[in-house]
RNA sequence: GCGAGAGUGGCGGAACUGGCAGACGCACUGGACUUAGGAUCCAGCGGGCAACCGUGGGGGUUCGAAUCCCCCCUCUCGCACCA
């Protein structure tokens, strides 16, 4: 009686195996090349879900299949322990964050191990633990003392529902990225980063990053946002004042009308005429209730408010009103803008809206406008009019042109200026890593001295979700004497941006238990930079730009000696499944559909669209059933197989369906046939349909090998090994070539490793073989056993397929021809015409062009 | 609006530098084995009776285009008054 494939026999076995063997653990090994492999690592949420599954199986793939190649490979996994998941549940079932966050970790952990990764888990890291959050309060002290963290008090987005702070790419259409709120405009005291500070850097090295997608590369560019202009000072009329500007059109100087600032502009109020100022007054209360809203309108209606002054264009003595309008930042630039509606569409429907003056300052080649009769702003090229002494001169050489004559006057000067601003790293959240401040009420704020580190995270805290952080009642936290002064003094009680935690975790990695500082300078100059970083696409600029800014960070402190974390980019899709729903009972689960019916009610299910897995429409699939059903070997093989990894991924129960199903072939071919091979080696010779398979035994793994190598195409790879295991079926003549059989078993077996270790490991052995898979490295294809002594070459006539002749292999060109013209279906259609042209394609086709 | 990416059978997807479109898998159809088949094995499977037609649509380059160029349509993602 044949023995049936028992997935998880073989899984729990080769998993003890490998944990008792410490597989996978890495050390530092001079004398071999390193290959450091990560993959994004999870918030512990409680279970991992498919996304996980997907990504981690990728990077598993690759870390097996470089350990095979003979890497030193490092492949670590740990936790993104701190945030707000924990304190809501905390909140909603009074179970304390840590102890939550703890059992999360322990409940992940397992399932991981259940996949069968090959993590090196003596690495394992959890951001909530002081032994890591207190390297990460000491980074901070260090960039508090080279200025590169400051303290300022700031309109920020806040989050009723969260009570807390979120940084610009944390909101999204207006709305907090975690719960959706509508985020409104507070103004704190909050720490900041000085990212800014590295921006040209950020930039100018994202043309380095020639392993990243191009996709993420173009977002963190726009996310950084550079451009280059003019700050140019206008004089307020008839006072000591004047009014900096930002522009990148300075070639249209000639033409500013009015001046446009933010309503929170600092001189706002001071530039309010006494009869104007009630008007002002209201406006900017106006503007700041329409705040929260102004990032969701598609098209707020612009508005603005004169504020009776008027300002002194500097080249041509023009007196412009000066307005506050609402779509001028105060966060971008200097919060004031030149208005020149002529040539600024924003300008343009302002002026036309509050019956301002137009000039017209560049006319392009073959027409001329009218500043009375222009319908909408002109933004192309063309020459100067109207301009003074610039007039006839094409306008991307007044830029140049017009900037020197400002700073020869010494009323502008040339600027760069970025998008991108500093990174507020506050949260008025308890599950969080401390900011190490105490705050005197004589010394100020006051960094905690670094013998005292870590500031440790209370845990005897009372989370009502209330009020703002429960660590701003905690008596014994909260109330210190100040290190400096000693008087009672009180401590910061924000906590940081979880993204700190994840902007240095891939060093920590390299040292996660060394105890005299963040990174052990030797571990992270062997494994460091990461050579692939596998995660999500949502992380193309918040994570993966925060974490390229505290690489150089380091690097400055002399903690890293590297520009860049990451060599090389994967981003993956997203795992999506259809969506079902009852007209009763909404969003039902897959289990909850029963042959097309909602299994509460029996009504018809309605088939949705294909979306994202989430939990909230039900469209789930658990891993843990996944395993129990069909194995882990199944989950991984399906996650790779169904699409390529950067591509979204389409759930399909039949698909996994036929991936245990091959599987199970694959079981099958090799006990079937173990008896048949038992020593056999291969022959030196081979002929015929011997020769045949070992002709495609080799080409698989050259295929395999190219796939799967850099390319990441383990789609077309298995499909290659898929196509094997056919012809393996196929094989009329085992019994005479046991050899040429067990080399096409063998090499089944081990192209499949990376994908499906389990299964690969059993067979293996079974096989006869007792070092392991990794003892045997990975296969190499033999040239020689590629080499076919004849070709079918396609012949076409006029394009299309007429016929395929068969020529020995190195046939010349005339070989080739002449065998293409002599097909007899070929010459059929070519009767009655002259042949024109022959194209012989060495070794594929012939193309006979006739007419 | 700007930027990026993508449109190929009933479905997921192959086709790497222009050279047999649809590999591999799913679904489906037929057959074998069988008490049974939702197991397994074998075979078929873009459309059309055919000549032929087929890679979102229309042009072009080429002996030859899914692939290169131009125009258009649709979808996805990112940014969205950035001066």
């Amino acid at each position: 009686m044949e023995e049936r494939y028992d997935a998880a026999a073989i899984e729990s076995k080769w998993q003890a195996t490998w944990e008792e063997q410490r597989a996978f653990q890495a050390t530092e090994d001079a004398g071999r090349q390193k290959y450091y492999l990560l993959e994004m690592f999870p918030y512990p949420s409680g279970r991992i879900h498919m996304g996980h599954v997907r990504n981690y199986s990728i990077g598993d793939v690759v870390a097996r299949f470089k350990r095979l190649q003979g890497f030193n490979v490092l492949h670590p996994m740990g936790w993104d322990a701190f945030g707000m998941p924990a304190e809501n549940a905390a909140i909603q079932h009074g179970t304390h964050p840590a102890r939550w966050t703890w059992e999360n970790i322990a409940h992940m952990r397992d399932q991981l191990k259940k996949m069968g990764f090959s993590y090196d888990w003596d690495r394992e890291l959890a951001t909530c633990d002081a032994a890591y959050y207190k390297w990460e309060q000491l980074i901070f002290l260090k960039m508090l003392e080279q200025g590169l963290a400051y303290r300022k008090s700031s309109f920020v987005n806040w989050c009723p529902t969260c009570q807390t702070v979120l940084a610009n790419e944390q909101v999204e259409n207006g709305g907090c990225w975690r719960c959706d709120s509508q985020v409104e405009q507070k103004e704190l005291d909050q720490w900041f980063f000085k990212i800014t500070d590295y921006a040209q850097e950020l930039l100018d090295d994202t043309w380095r990053l020639t392993g990243w997608p191009e996709p993420v590369l173009v977002m963190q560019r726009n996310w950084i946002g550079r451009s280059i202009g003019c700050e140019i000072d206008f004089p307020v009329a008839d006072r000591e004042l004047s009014v900096k500007v930002f522009t990148t059109r300075q070639d249209t100087l000639y033409g500013a009308t009015f001046m446009s600032l933010a309503p929170e502009h600092p001189l706002a109020l001071e530039l309010a005429t006494a009869e104007r100022r009630q008007e002002v007054e209201a406006f900017i209360a106006r503007v700041r209730q329409q705040d929260k809203l102004r990032r969701t309108s598609d098209d707020l209606v612009k508005e603005g408010v004169f504020t009776g002054s008027f300002c002194v264009n500097p080249v041509n003595g023009r007196r412009i009103p000066v307005f506050l309008a609402n779509f001028v930042l105060m966060d971008y630039g200097t919060g004031a803008v030149m208005a020149v509606p002529t040539h600024d569409q924003r300008d343009f429907e302002f002026a036309r809206k509050y019956g301002l003056d137009l000039v017209v300052v560049i006319q392009p080649e073959g027409e001329t406008f009218d500043a009375a009769t222009m319908t909408e702003a002109w933004t192309g090229p063309g020459r100067l009019v109207h301009s003074g002494p610039f007039d006839g001169v094409d306008n991307e050489q007044a830029k140049e042109d017009i900037a020197l004559y400002l700073e020869q006057q010494g009323v502008g000067r040339r600027t760069v200026n970025f998008r991108l601003r500093d990174w507020g790293v506050s949260r008025q959240r308890y599950w969080g890593t401390p900011i190490p401040i105490i705050y005197c009420p004589a010394c100020g704020a006051v960094p905690v001295p670094e013998a005292e580190l870590p500031v440790l995270l209370p845990e005897d805290v009372e989370i009502s979700g209330e009020g703002g952080s429960p660590l701003a009642r905690h008596a014994a936290f909260l109330n210190v004497p100040c290190p400096q002064c000693g008087t009672p003094a009180r401590r910061e009680t924000d906590t940081f941006d979880t993204f700190v935690e994840s902007s240095w975790y891939f060093a920590r990695y390299a040292c996660p238990q060394y105890g005299d500082g963040p990174l052990d300078r030797a571990a992270v100059d062997y494994w460091l930079p990461v050579d692939q970083y596998i995660g999500g696409v949502e992380h193309a600029v918040m994570h993966l730009l925060y974490a390229r800014f505290f690489t150089k960070v380091l690097r400055d402190l002399g903690m890293l000696g590297l520009d860049e974390p990451f060599s090389n980019l994967l981003t993956q899709g997203m795992v999506c499944m259809e969506t079902r729903s009852c007209p009763t009972h909404g969003w039902l689960f897959p289990e909850q559909v029963v042959d097309g019916q909602c299994s509460l009610c029996g009504q018809p299910a309605q088939v949705g669209r294909n979306e994202k897995m989430s939990k909230s429409k039900k469209n789930v699939v658990d891993p843990d059933q996944l395993i129990s059903r069909f194995g882990a070997d199944t989950a991984r093989l399906f996650s790779l197989f169904a699409a390529p990894p950067e591509k979204d991924l389409e759930w399909n129960e039949q698909g996994v369906e036929g991936c245990y199903r091959f599987l199970h072939r694959v079981w099958r071919v090799v006990l079937d046939h173990l008896e048949l091979v038992g020593a056999a080696t291969i022959p030196a010779r081979t002929e015929g349909e011997a020769r045949v398979l070992r002709r495609q035994v080799h080409r698989t793994i050259k295929k395999v090998t190219e796939d799967v190598d850099g390319r990441f195409h383990f789609n077309t790879a298995i499909a290659a090994v898929m196509e094997l295991v056919n012809a393996i079926y196929g094989f009329k003549d085992k019994p005479a070539n046991p050899g040429v059989l067990r080399e096409a078993l063998e090499t089944t077996v081990r192209l499949l490793a990376p994908f499906v270790p389990h299964i690969a490991e059993e067979l293996w052995a079974r096989l006869g073989h007792a070092g392991g898979l990794e003892a045997a490295g990975w296969p190499q294809w033999d040239a020689a056993a590629l080499v076919e002594e004849e070709k079918t070459i396609v012949v076409q006539v006029n394009g299309k397929v007429r016929g395929k002749v068969t020529v020995v292999a190195d046939a010349d060109d005339e070989v080739t021809r002449q065998a293409a013209l002599a097909d007899a279906n070929v010459a059929r259609f070519l009767e009655g015409k002259t042949v024109r042209k022959v194209v012989v394609v060495p070794g594929r086709l012939v193309n006979i062009v006739a007419s």
